[in-house]
DNA sequence: TGACATTAGTTAGCTTCGCGTACTATCATG
DNA sequence: CATGATAGTACGCGAAGCTAACTAATGTCA
């Protein structure tokens, strides 16, 4: 019975977290390999957080992202090289950089949301719906748990 | 209702693989900043597999791990100075290398499965039941999904 | 048996993407 | 206006992937 609901048997913490994190070291690499040439995972993470939270702050995608502040300059300037993203200076303080999509960041976006040709998706379409429920439910969670503090 | 079973609505295919990409992306990044830095999340899969697929060739253990020979060799070479594995010569062709656990490599396995102190288990360990069987089903999804062909 | 292909692993060098330290420029405040 | 805080950048390092090219050992077969 894959659908399976709530076990009355406690997981295993520690086992959970080593196969968690196998299984999720794994995957980053695969997607890290299989990546469009034109924009690696890390700066698709980084576009999708600068579409979701409107004009940002340099320091504030760096938040977002987990990622520390010279990092963040560097994956910027690759993306604005790239043409898919804006920088543009805060009129009242000079210090900070707001970072917006272009109208090509918008459509890359747009594009990979559409085409499912990506490895990822094409690999998780085998799966059945029971597994891409318990996946929906799972990145949901992924997502909640790097999002917030710490 | 959190254990609803499967779902009637489809899952959006695209937009999970984009949410789970996003999701992985960002959690191997924070396990790579938050590793115990005697074993780096990239050597300790490798450790998990040689454990679970014994004695084990250096190319067995790349095509395991997803990783090319060369990346294989500079693995295996650093968990050797580490002393956590052996490079054994088979004795009947002098081409391959057998590699497997040192005592202290098991330890230290079992050291990381017991304690659940590393930084994944404790953040994981703030999530409901059903968080965790959802993740559980999931990292053996991610497994699956990692482990076989292509 | 000797030439050639195949296979296992290594070496060398490149790239991406994290980090920390140290710096500049700007702003805020006494 | 001096001093401190803040936003971003420059620079250099290291981990961990890759490809290409190599060596050594094995297998094949005319």
């Amino acid at each position: 019975m894959p659908s399976s609901p709530a076990p009355a048997v406690a997981v295993d913490v520690a086992e959970l977290a080593s196969q968690l994190r196998m299984g999720v070291t794994r995957l980053a690499r695969k997607l890290r390999r299989e990546a469009d040439p034109a924009v690696t995972p890390t700066q698709l993470a980084a576009l999708y957080t600068v579409e979701t939270h409107g004009p940002i702050t340099a320091g504030s995608l760096a938040a977002h992202e987990q990622i520390r502040k010279p990092t963040a300059t560097r994956l910027i300037a690759g993306l604005a090289e790239a043409g898919l993203i804006d920088r543009l200076a805060d009129p009242t303080d000079g210090r900070v950089v707001w970072v917006c999509l272009t109208r090509d960041g918008k459509r890359l976006l747009q594009r990979f949301r559409r085409r499912g040709n990506e490895y990822l998706a094409t690999r998780i379409n085998g799966l059945d719906p029971e597994d891409l429920a318990t996946l929906s439910r799972a990145s949901e969670i992924l997502n909640r748990l790097t999002e917030d503090g710490a």
